[in-house]
RNA sequence: UGGUCCAUGGUGUAAUGGUAACACUACUGAUUUUGGUUCAGUCAUUUAAGGUUCGAAUCCUUAUGGACCAACCA
């Protein structure tokens, strides 16, 4: 008897609970979402998880999402960070119903604004942005109005018309809407709605001096759209009320607004202007520094799209605050990779073995050795193997070699056997030191009968090595990356957020790796057998090679500690 | 001292008035030619106090704690 099938569905988020509601009560018959990001920074981790949501619910549910570029301060945008949104989000692996542009919507944006101004609810203010904030108010005292608020509709569609035409120069006239200067919500205490920049627009270039500000521009564009459900994030919270204010002045399409809590990940930070700083100050490369949390950072450093998405997934979509492990994306990442990494062998710190009773001759190079095989993925069977030389002189970590062991210490001692993988079994008989005292060279015996996949030596070892041939190594150069901050919420301490970068979240090593490593690709990720996860770095060239770790691997050995 | 939003293990989410669930982390143990992977197990009376109810994480009240709001940024 078949047992009945217990798909536990998996529950739906907030966002979802309302959706599935609208379209069960038949509000709308398909959704439509938005991402809207500004075009003044790269994406980051945290736009991921706004990416996931935005697109993920058009592909649950029916409906589909634009990628709208929120471009309406023409000071702080540029179109090289258009290209970069647009590559991310492709890399993501998702794809947008139309590319848009809040400056698509600049006309129809100023006849709302006339609109608005014929109505009587939206004025020229001449104040200054000083005399504004002192008109404001504070959250417990309510302001007061500008001298210029009761101007007549005539006088202000005639001003406003003259800023549209130059006839002033930047900052001595505002648009302002006519609500209510002691409004509880500090927001509608008449906000700016267009203001004086003679700038340059990445897209619409000199045709524009006047640029509406994001309320005036946000949920007009997601009307224009008919955007059915837009998604942001919990600080708009007080911005909906304006939001929803416009749209009902103006009459439009009613877009509503819901906001869920961005996600704050530990050891890092995101915010644009923050990682604009660390780029513009120099503490990291660039934007795509394989330590930034941005898209293009995680990419350079190794991750995957999938690992990505997965993370989105797990950490979900709530209101309250958050503080996501760093732990959760490496975690990831490393399923992900775990699953398709080909394996290779590297030493990062190598020591000489040398194997005295190994005599044998070929494959005939005339330097003694012979081929092993070595599959490339145990768990992808598919994947093969390939073929590593082995001969009586090999590296192996120094850290893998102890002369006097602890207790548990599975691998090289004195005395002791390990397993050189998919090779032999060894033995270390003779330790080689220098005048200082440091070890130069291990002289070990192998045991023949004891090759890897026809082992008849009847021996058992703890401890598996990884290893390569000192006469074909070849070398590469390794970037260890750590977390950028020693503390988990550097904008949460005291000070400057820079003073807590952690001083070592990039060491570059030299390593020796097998020679099948000469033909890595962006297309592959590795494991370095018991090390972690590299990926090509983009800096390689003509016959460089480096490798940017992604994640180490889980260790979960204690160490000396008894 | 105004308004708004939020509060469930160390972390992130679930439970939609009916026995607090899942994942990560950590710690045990088993397996392993990667101290990886895999497998098994351990770790909370839901911020507090009242109330409604046969029954409350869930509803109500109060308190407490946290976040956000006074750019011509988004």
């Amino acid at each position: 008897m078949e047992e009945v099938k217990n798909t536990e569905e998996r529950s739906l988020n907030f966002i979802e609970e309302i959706i599935e509601e609208d379209l069960k009560n038949g509000k709308y018959k398909q959704v439509l979402t938005r991402f809207p990001p500004e075009p003044n920074g790269y994406l980051h981790i945290g736009h991921a998880s706004s990416i996931c949501l935005n697109f993920g619910l058009t592909l649950k549910y029916p409906g589909y999402t634009n990628l709208r570029f929120d471009d309406t301060n023409p000071v702080t945008e540029d179109t090289e960070y258009v290209e970069s949104i647009k590559q991310d989000i492709n890399w993501l692996g998702f794809a947008w119903q139309h590319e848009l542009y809040a400056s698509d919507y600049f006309d129809q944006l100023y006849e709302y604004a006339v609109t608005l101004i014929k109505k009587g609810l939206a004025y020229i203010d001449d104040s200054t942005s000083e005399e504004m904030a002192a008109q404001k108010g504070t959250p417990t005292e309510p302001g007061r109005n500008s001298p210029y608020r009761n101007r007549s509709v005539d006088e202000n569609l005639d001003l406003f018309t003259k800023m549209k035409a130059g006839a002033f120069p930047d900052g001595s006239k505002t648009l302002r809407a006519r609500i209510d200067m002691a409004h509880a919500n500090m927001l509608m205490r008449d906000p700016v709605l267009y203001r004086i920049k003679h700038a340059h627009h990445h897209r619409t270039g000199d045709k524009w001096c006047i640029y509406p500000m994001y309320d005036m521009a946000h949920g007009q564009s997601d009307s224009i759209e008919t955007i059915t459900h837009s998604i942001c994030t919990m600080e708009f919270v007080p911005h909906r009320e304006l939001y929803d204010w416009l749209i009902e002045k103006l009459e439009i399409y009613p877009s509503r607004q819901y906001e869920f809590a961005r996600r704050n990940i530990n050891y890092t930070v995101t915010s644009k202007r923050k990682l604009l700083q660390l780029v513009n100050e120099g503490y990291v490369t660039g934007w795509d520094d394989p330590r930034m949390p941005t898209i293009s950072g995680l990419r350079r450093r190794g991750y995957t799209p999938e690992a990505i998405r997965e993370f989105c997934e797990r950490i979900g979509v709530a209101k309250r605050e958050n503080m996501v492990d760093v732990g959760l994306l490496e975690f990831c990442v490393r399923e992900h990779l775990n699953k398709i990494a080909f394996r290779r062998m590297v030493v990062f710190d190598p020591v000489k073995v040398v194997i005295t009773n190994y005599v044998k001759k070929e494959p005939g190079d005339g330097k003694g050795g012979e081929i092993v095989s070595v599959e490339n993925n145990p768990e992808d069977v598919s994947t093969g193997h390939r073929e590593v030389t082995f001969s009586n002189e090999i590296y192996i970590e120094r850290e893998d070699f102890m002369e006097v062991p602890p207790k548990k210490f599975f691998r090289l001692a004195p005395g002791q056997m390990v397993r050189l993988k998919s090779a032999y079994i060894i033995k270390c008989d003779e330790v080689i030191k220098d005048a200082a005292g440091n070890i130069t060279e291990l002289r070990c015996s192998y045991i023949p009968e004891s090759h890897s996949g026809n082992d008849t030596s009847g021996l058992k070892v703890k401890g598996t090595l990884h290893w390569v041939n000192a006469k074909d190594a070849i070398e590469i150069e390794v970037r260890e990356y750590d977390r950028l901050f020693r503390v988990e919420n550097a904008a949460a301490e005291e000070g400057d957020f820079k003073d807590y970068i952690n001083p070592d979240s990039l060491k570059t090593v030299k390593a020796y790796a097998e020679p099948s490593l000469l033909n890595a690709s962006f297309k592959d990720h590795f494991q370095f057998l018991r090390k972690g996860y590299y990926f090509l770095d983009k800096d390689s060239e003509g016959g460089d090679f480096i490798f940017n770790r992604t994640v180490t691997l889980k260790d979960g050995w204690k160490g000396e500690k008894q």
